[in-house]
DNA sequence: CATTAAATGCAATTTCATTGCATAAACTAT
DNA sequence: ATAGTTTATGCAATGAAATTGCATTTAATG
């Protein structure tokens, strides 16, 4: 079994379990932003509450980041950078497709730089696009 | 009472209400993002129906827009530009304070242009900047 | 292989979002 | 002003998602 997944729960000390390598492993292969109930869909074999735990795990890891949205089901993210439980650098771009839903993150954009007024300390910037994808359009 | 408020209302083809004449007018004094929750605890004379049917005919009749985030729940903004049922421009930055939790937005940053891929079409873009404020600074 | 610490599954709860329906209030045209 | 029409409100109830407690199982460590 992949032993890249297994190092990447290693470097991040977290126990190689079935769920955990199936999910980074289904993050990997779809190459968009997930939510809990995505998951659910794909796992009927874990619980809801671990495939829950599972993504806050990642999250306080630094392996998944969670995506802003208006939809109000939290979605997650691969982090590509090196992201640890207290820094968490995401500069990259999240495409949001209107016609399929699907989120993703388009990791050669890079983020413009932002200016914030005066007296405002900037610790990270989220940007997301709307609009419809190429496979859509 | 507020003539200013009522031909907002007015404006948007919505009926005068005590209930959006205080809603509309707390967002003003606020000059900050607001949830259900926070109506909620700010205006215990009407009920939470109520108000939630408050910010969706603001939203869809574009006084208010809704502001992507990472918490779960709905926040909303004022729409300080024109906009209608159908078209809501939203060029600033909404700047989150992580210290104090308030969402404002930026109304004179201007959301720097975005490259997406080939084959890709942009519709919106939002652009949520987390830090400090210079409150909490 | 025994011990320890952490992950899982189940049940339950909490929180937030949303709908139906009867009543009350706001607009329209006399 | 006022009758008639349309829309907004309040209450009750439901739905959906997030979250917690606890007993059991499983992964890591020596």
């Amino acid at each position: 079994m992949s032993a890249a997944l297994k190092d990447i729960l290693k470097s991040h000390s977290l126990r190689i379990t079935d769920c955990r390598i199936d999910v980074i492993q289904y993050f990997m292969d779809k190459k968009s932003a997930l939510s809990l109930g995505d998951l659910e869909g794909q796992f009927k074999q874990y619980d809801r509450v671990t495939l829950y735990r599972t993504l806050n795990s990642f999250l306080e890891s630094g392996i998944l980041h969670k995506i802003p949205n208006e939809s109000g089901t939290a979605t997650y993210g691969l982090c590509h950078e090196t992201c640890g439980p207290d820094n968490h650098v995401h500069n990259h771009i999240h495409f949001k497709c209107n016609t399929c839903g699907q989120i993703e993150c388009l990791e050669d954009k890079e983020v413009p730089s932002v200016s914030v007024p005066k007296g405002y300390v900037t610790e990270k910037v989220n940007l997301i696009v709307d609009g419809v994808c190429a496979a859509c359009a």
